[in-house]
DNA sequence: GGCGGATATGTATAATTATCCAGTCCGAAG
DNA sequence: CTTCGGACTGGATAATTATACATATCCGCC
């Protein structure tokens, strides 16, 4: 039974955002595998899944995000979304920003960035988890400041 | 405050290993920053850190484990690890044994399993996350099984 | 058949984590 | 100066997850 069971939590896990046990075994119950959180607290644990990418989601672990849901489109969707996706820290120094990422992952959003193509930046440089973002000033810096936030957050 | 606490939990996660909120509250404040479990809640899914990699440790994401140290060290030790690391699930067949490995490790657990070179095993076949073991017969399968689950768990 | 050990699972409960509800502390606006 | 709004936080508590303990089963063996 088991082996099904834990089939089954990987192929759901993998379709849909699931946040909780519970939700877990409410989903197996609806595929026909009856089992008490206890047991999927333990399938959890052996198979090795991986909770909370900032929304607890479960999920397994090494695999690129943006599984869950749809991901809403659009022309400066995209920046929405590396920046949710990529962003760890953001420090502003006058009319300079300091982006961090997670090791190697600075290009992507320094790119996304670029491509949005906003009006208060006035370029970026990236490196390897880390990204300059040049506005024409302290003003200007701290209303993109608040936007990254913004969407960091969202 | 908080940019400097969430730094020192990006340090603390990065170099030890803390399974719960309250234990990096202690560490925080050995540190000198003190702090609720609540607040390190709410840092923790800022920061997107994740849980429970099969041990309860936090750490960020992407980040492939072992901790970047040796690879394929020991003769048989290796296996070990190897089958800890990679091996996500077994079933057996007569004397066939079928192995899955998260996508794309299949040919490093292969590897491993190769160098040990067991008695039972005749030879492995290896795709992306799945790998055929072919032992001589059921019962050295069966011994295999259990060598393999043994160190799974270990 | 009956025994010993390993595995799987449920129940109850402990341990851990998330969140609701203020309270404090700025900074901007009036 | 006063007010308003928002970020940040702690205390208390709800929600979620892990585990101690007790069974029930299955397997191999005498």
């Amino acid at each position: 039974m088991k082996r099904y069971r834990q089939s089954a939590i990987l192929d759901l896990v993998a379709q849909e955002s699931v946040c909780s046990q519970d939700e877990l075994r409410q989903r197996l119950r609806a595929r026909g595998f009856h089992a008490t959180q206890a047991t999927i607290s333990r399938d959890v644990k052996e198979l090795r899944l991986v909770k909370r990418a900032a929304d607890g989601a479960y999920q397994k672990p090494g695999v690129p995000p943006g599984g869950g849901a749809d991901e809403g489109g659009g022309a400066d969707g995209g920046v929405r979304r590396a920046v949710g996706e990529y962003l760890r820290r953001l420090d502003q120094v006058q009319q300079l920003l300091v982006l961090r990422t997670d090791s190697g992952q600075a290009q992507s959003l320094a790119i996304a960035i670029d491509r949005a193509d906003l009006p208060e930046v006035v370029g970026t440089v990236a490196g390897d988890d880390t990204i300059l973002v040049i506005t024409r000033h302290a003003r200007a810096g701290r209303e993109v400041t608040r936007m990254l936030e913004g969407w960091a957050r969202g």
